[in-house]
Formats: structure tokens, C-alpha cells, sequence
DNA sequence: GGCACAGCATTTTAGACAGCATGTC
DNA sequence: CTAAAATGCTGTGCC
């Protein structure tokens, strides 16, 4: 099927003309035969890189050329970024809404395709933004995400709400290949178009000892090159010109791996200099000066524990092709389209909580080996799994290469999960009395599959019940209202359980402490923490003996984990707002720098809410919260607090104008432009002081910014 | 006494979305 | 309250 031929606007057929695009793969014609341009829903299940983007794109051209509008919805934020920048540059008004990172609100809407993560389109729902309910096509990137426990449900209400809103909108859903497809397209109303052809060709095998034993019976024997078998591997696909991604089941392993793959390639060359100075000049961690000296010889791992520049090096270094392996924990099996000549899915077992080591999904295996072979650059991919034992080649076989993946299945039913969400119907008036909550879950995935209606009523029911006694919702003669609270807790994107700890916590409070409130919000669900390891629990002892009343939480007698992890992960947010250096903290609590701003990001989101609701139940604690929720986003003392309002001035640079005794802008104003050029450098010392001139008002006062309760309503 | 090392005991274990209003070194 | 792999620790044997 021919580009030209298709009922495309001219521009975006130029485009692809121009881009060498001139024939569709066999599966995206299926997609058009299916019925993509003539408004049909459609559920496209077919390998990772096989062009799912393209039909979306096309789909989604012609849908504004007849004056719709397009929503994308996918899971994380850098794929949205990722699809952004694909999108724009046609023709069409994109863009981006993330939590991180979005335009306002009413630009937003005057876009022909806005690119979103699941949750960033429920809480526009949430605020009921007007022109969600203008989306003519809803495309729903890797939908078989909606088997996620955690993030699952979102994703699911956010499509049926959708539906509900806009009944005669288009839905195009990609999905990997899963094992019931026809259940999920028979949700969606949509033909299902399934296929498992690639691009390119992708060879599947087993590596036991010193060979590999392909799907296809062909043998490759892989050379001794290095007394480790998993990095032969490596070695001979380099050996070949190919690049490598491994994949491992902890962090720890993939630095371990990069750092022999390292010792095995010894590559040597000015472009990987290049990239080891940049990481290893950035670098406050032994962590990075690690993965500088892996970069240097030209190998690389990856994790969440890496800085975003790190991470960023690492991903371009692969793709300019001058990396050659990776090793990796899953960060790189579901993100970014990285491809690589060989994928090494080295460990299929993970550790899991409460079950042990655990195989990894089918689907995630799928998920890997999709990255197996550049389109174009690769004669092939291939995709190995390494057995441990003579044993183990047949089982891998069974249970991977040629298993059929998992089926999806609802993740609504989950009380904690459908707690959130049930207030949020409620709160923005898609349900009104108990029966309206059921029967709107009716249009749920989950009750296609037509799992046990009963316990989800049951479920439903708990919950309002919960909902009610919190008074977040009200219930006048069976209807179902929410309360202020209710509203602004939905409103938020906070747990309710969340929300309620810290109300009834900051109400029984009389004095503010830094490390009480930390705490507070790291015992709360929404609040991820860190592991404790055997060694911490001095750390936490020492604390405790020293500023137990500090505490507005009470040491439950059992103390268990759960209490001694929110209490380490208060800790080092309080070294954070203690400006305790990076790698200090990094040494302390045994993260990566990645792993800070996470923790930065979720706190300073709940320190926010805290204020909110302070604003409404605790109104004396306003004042201080507000001071933290500063504090935490910049990650200083409050003795900075006015420094940090100016722009161009972040912790390090505050610290410094601070220690030369510049503690007040009107201190700064007075020193003049000289003093503080040669304290932070002239360049930076002009741009603050132009600030200065144009006006104070725009010089957002700590002290003066407006009570939270005047905003509320 | 000091060292190497086997063998046993202990420790550790992936990821990443959301508010709000604009900019770090 | 999982289980595999990495790490830590103890004790033995040897010089």
C-alpha cells in the first residue's frame, strides 16, 4: 500500500515522501483495511518498531484535517517527549502535558494533538478542563499497561471516563502482543489487527556455555574471549560490529557488568572521552565516576539511580553508536526506543517482594527482545536469554521464546487503587448516588471481562463508606456530594488515605517541626521510601535517641519496616533541606542522584498538598509548610529562602552569596554588580541585576505570597 | 604471626506517575 | 516473609 495513495493531507504525504516513506508495512496497511480512516476504533497488537506510531500519526492528520482534535496518552513522561518531538514539525499545533512539564492549561486546548500521560489527563479531568471534551480521537499508547497493579486502574478509568464524556470519539489503542486481545478490543469496540511481523528479522536464542542455540535449531558457537561467559557475548557482537543491551535484574549487577564489559572492550577513542569528561566533570558520586571510566572504554549501565545528564550521555552515546554495551536494570525495556544489534536478557529471575525471585513476565521478555535490531542498520536483531544449566536451555525455551505472552486483565477492582478514583467520579459529577458509581464502573474493562461484579460492589462500597466517614464525600438522602475537602483532596491527585493521614496528624499538632512534617508525608501511601539495609538501622537509632519529639508520628510498639523505612526516607529529605552535599547523601542512604530528585519530586508534591489542606484544617501551620515547600524544591535552609527567589539563583549559588555575606536581596542590591560578579562571575551577576531593575514586583517574596485560604474557594 | 581461601552466614534486591508556576551549575 | 547472588565472616591450613 502506497503513502500516496492513502487519504492523507498533502503535507504529511510530502513528509514522509520526502523521509523515504513510501509504502506502508504490512501491518499498518492492515490497520488502514481495518478501517483507521474511516473513523473505526482499532486495536493494533503487533511487535515493538513496527511503525504503531506512524498509523497513529496518520490517523491522526487526517482526523484534524476534518476538524477534530487528538489526544495521546502515554505512560511515561519521556515518551511523551519522545512523541512530541516525532509529531511536531508536520504541520500541526503539538503539545506536551506532563507533571514536569506542560503549557497552560487554555494553550493547551487550542492544540491539534496533545501528548499526555495517563495520570496528567485524569487530573485534567479532575479539573474539569473544557476541551478534553472536544477529543474526537483518543490514542492510547502501549494499552496493555492497564494490567499495571499500580498505575493499571488509571489508565482504564481514565479511557472509560473519556468514553463516557465524548461517545462517538475515535480510539486507536496500541498494544504489545498479548495473550487476549480480542478482550480488550471487544472493551473498546474496536477490529483488531494483530501481526508479528517485524522489520527486522529477529532471531531468538538460548546461550548455554559457549553456544548459542537459536529458535531456528542453527548453532553459533561464540568465542572464548574472557574467562566470563555473559561478556563472550558482548565481545562478539562487538566483535562483529553490532552494539549490546543486557539486561539484568539489580542495579548493583549492572554496574558490575559494565564495569567488566569495560575491562573486556578496552576501547579507546577521543568521542568516548568525550563523553566520560562530560559525565565524569558533572559527577558528585563514586557512581558516576564509575560510569565515567565504563563510558571511557566504551561501555555503560543504566538505572534509575542515574542523573538525568548521565542518563542522557549514556542513552546518545549508545545511539550515535559509539557506546557499545549497555547493561541495565528495566529501566530501558519499556522506555525509550533504544535499539541495539543484541539484546542479552541475562537475568529473567527478579526479586519481588513477598514472593522471592520471581520470573519475569513473558510480556516484559517480549518487551526486551523488541529491542533486538535497528531498523535499517542491523542486517538483523537477535534476541539471547543466557541459561545457567544444561537444563535450563529447554525450560527457557518453553517458558519465553516460545510461550505465549500473558494475558491483560483489570486492575479496578483493587480497593486502594479505587479509592482515588471513586472520589475523583464523584468529585467531578460523573456519579451522583452509589448506583451511578456502579453502573459507571460498568463501563470498565473490568467488567467486560465480566470478573466478579459482586466483590467489586463490595469494594465499591467500602470505599464510599470510608469516603463518607472521612467526610470527603456527603450523602444527603443517597446523594452523593463531595465535600470541599473531598473536592480539593481529588483535586490535588493525592490518596484520600493520604490525604486523611495528614489531616488528622496536622489537626492534633501544635508545633512545627521540619523533620515531623517530612515524616508525616513519608508514612503516607503516596510517598515511595527507601529500603533499609542492616546498617541504617544506627542511623535511625541515633536519630531517634536525639529528636524523638521532633516526631508528629507516635513510634508504633511494633515499629517495623514500614515505620523505619518512611523515617530513612525523612531523613535524607531532611538532609536535603539541610543543603547536606549530593554525594554525601548519595554515601549515606546508598542512592544514586536520580534517586534524590524522585524522592524530591514526589515530597515536594505532597509538601504542597500539605499546605492545601493545611490551609483548610490547620491554618497555623500554613505559614511554615509553605516555607518547605520552598525549601524542598530547592533543596536549601530557610536562611535562603529570599536568594533562591531570584532567577538564576538555585542552592549552590544562594549558598555561596550567602556565605560572603549577602543574605537578603536588599543586601545583594546594595553590594551592586561588581561585589556579586566576582562572586558567582559577571555574566550570571548582569542577568540578576537586569531582574532587579525591571520592577520588584515581579520578585515573588517568600514572605508575602497569599494565604492559602484565599485561593481555596 | 600472617595470609589465602574454603565454606558458611548474612545481606540485599526495578521502576516512576501526580500540583503549581517558571528557570540550575 | 519469599530465594538467588553478592558480600561478609569465620576457621582452617599452610608458610
Amino acid at each position: 500500500m502506497e503513502i500516496a495513495d492513502l487519504p492523507l493531507p498533502g503535507q504529511l504525504a510530502a513528509i514522509y515522501i520526502e523521509r523515504g516513506i513510501r509504502e506502508l508495512y504490512p501491518p499498518q496497511a492492515a490497520c488502514v483495511e481495518a478501517g483507521l480512516f474511516s473513523g473505526k476504533n482499532l486495536l493494533i497488537a503487533i511487535p515493538t518498531a513496527s511503525g504503531k506510531t506512524l498509523v497513529a500519526e496518520m490517523a491522526m492528520h487526517q482526523q484534524v484535517a476534518k476538524g477534530g482534535k487528538c489526544l495521546y496518552i502515554v505512560p511515561l513522561r519521556a515518551l511523551a517527549s519522545e512523541k512530541f518531538e516525532e509529531f511536531s514539525g508536520k504541520g500541526l499545533r503539538v503539545s506536551i502535558a506532563t507533571g514536569d512539564f506542560d503549557r497552560r492549561d487554555e494553550y493547551l486546548g487550542r492544540n491539534d494533538i496533545i501528548v499526555a500521560t495517563s495520570e496528567k489527563v485524569d487530573s485534567l479531568l479532575r479539573n474539569q478542563t473544557p476541551w478534553l471534551s472536544e477529543i474526537s480521537l483518543l490514542v492510547l499508547d502501549e494499552v496493555h499497561l492497564i494490567d499495571d497493579p499500580s498505575r493499571g486502574a488509571t489508565l482504564e478509568m481514565v479511557i472509560t471516563k473519556l468514553r463516557h464524556k465524548n461517545p462517538g470519539m475515535q480510539i486507536i489503542a496500541l498494544s504489545a502482543t498479548i495473550g487476549n486481545p480480542e478482550a480488550l478490543a471487544g472493551w473498546l469496540d474496536a477490529e483488531l489487527v494483530e501481526s508479528d511481523w517485524r522489520p527486522v528479522d529477529l532471531r531468538e536464542g538460548v546461550f548455554f556455555l559457549d553456544s548459542i542455540q537459536f529458535a531456528d535449531n542453527t548453532i553459533r558457537q561464540i568465542e572464548r574471549r574472557s574467562k566470563y561467559e555473559d561478556l563472550d557475548l558482548v565481545l562478539d557482537t562487538v566483535a562483529e560490529g553490532g552494539q549490546c543491551l543486557v539486561f539484568v535484574s539489580s542495579r548493583k549487577n549492572a554496574e558490575a557488568f559494565a564495569k567488566r564489559a569495560a575491562s573486556g572492550l578496552k576501547l579507546a577513542n577521543p568521542i568516548l572521552a568525550g563523553y566520560a569528561d562530560r559525565i565524569r566533570s558533572n559527577a558528585t558520586t563514586d557512581m558516576g565516576r564509575a560510569l565515567a571510566a565504563c563510558v571511557a572504554a566504551g561501555a555503560a549501565f543504566h538505572h534509575a539511580g542515574l542523573a538525568r545528564e548521565e542518563r542522557q550521555s549514556v542513552e546518545q552515546g549508545f545511539r550515535e553508536g559509539h557506546i557499545k554495551v549497555i547493561a541495565s536494570t528495566p529501566t530501558l525495556a519499556a522506555g525509550l526506543n533504544l535499539p541495539a544489534r543484541r539484546v542479552i536478557v541475562r537475568d529473567y529471575l527478579r526479586f519481588n517482594a513477598g514472593e522471592g525471585m520471581v520470573p519475569i513476565p513473558v510480556r516484559e521478555y517480549r518487551q526486551m527482545a523488541g529491542r533486538a535490531g535497528r531498523p535499517r542498520l542491523d542486517p538483523y536483531g537477535e534476541a539471547i536469554l543466557i541459561a545457567k544449566s544444561e537444563e535450563m536451555v529447554d525450560e527457557l525455551f518453553d517458558c519465553y521464546i516460545e510461550a505465549p505472552p500473558e494475558d491483560v486483565r483489570s486492575r479496578c477492582a483493587d480497593e486502594a487503587v479505587l479509592c482515588t478514583h471513586i472520589l475523583s467520579l464523584i468529585a467531578t459529577g460523573f456519579a451522583r448516588e452509589r448506583d451511578e458509581v456502579k453502573g459507571f464502573m460498568d463501563g470498565t474493562f473490568y467488567a467486560h471481562q465480566g470478573e466478579n461484579p459482586l466483590a467489586l460492589n463490595r469494594v465499591i462500597d467500602r470505599v464510599l463508606d470510608f469516603l463518607l466517614e472521612v467526610e470527603m464525600v456527603t450523602d444527603v438522602g443517597g446523594w452523593l456530594e463531595a465535600t470541599d475537602y473531598g473536592s480539593l483532596v481529588s483535586r490535588l491527585y493525592i490518596d484520600p488515605r493520604s490525604a486523611e493521614l495528614i489531616v488528622t496528624v496536622m489537626t492534633g499538632q501544635k508545633d512545627y517541626t521540619d523533620v515531623g512534617l517530612l515524616h508525616l508525608l513519608c508514612s503516607t501511601p503516596d510517598m515511595p521510601t527507601l529500603y533499609v539495609r542492616r546498617n541504617d538501622i544506627h542511623l535511625l537509632d541515633r536519630f531517634l535517641t536525639e529528636h524523638l519529639d521532633e516526631l508528629w508520628l507516635e513510634i508504633p510498639w511494633n515499629a517495623g519496616e514500614e515505620f523505619e523505612r518512611s523515617l530513612k526516607t525523612a531523613l535524607l529529605l531532611a538532609d536535603w533541606v539541610n543543603e547536606t552535599g549530593e554525594d554525601l547523601i548519595c554515601e549515606r542512604y546508598n542512592v544514586g542522584p536520580g534517586d534524590i530528585h524522585g524522592m524530591v519530586e514526589s515530597v515536594t508534591w505532597l509538601v504542597h498538598a500539605a499546605r492545601r489542606l493545611a490551609g483548610l484544617f490547620a491554618p497555623h501551620l500554613v505559614r511554615p509548610i509553605e516555607e518547605m515547600e520552598l525549601r524542598v524544591q530547592h533543596g536549601v535552609r530557610r536562611e535562603l529562602l529570599q536568594l533562591i527567589s531570584l532567577r538564576g539563583i538555585g542552592r549552590v549559588r544562594a549558598r555561596r552569596l550567602f556565605n560572603n555575606g549577602i543574605d537578603s536581596i536588599d543586601v545583594l542590591r546594595a553590594a551592586g554588580p561588581e561585589k556579586v560578579g566576582k562572586i558567582l562571575g559577571m555574566g550570571i551577576a548582569a542577568r540578576i541585576f537586569e531582574q532587579l531593575e525591571g520592577g520588584s514586583e515581579e520578585i515573588k517574596e517568600p514572605a508575602e505570597t497569599q494565604s492559602t485560604l484565599s485561593r481555596f474557594r
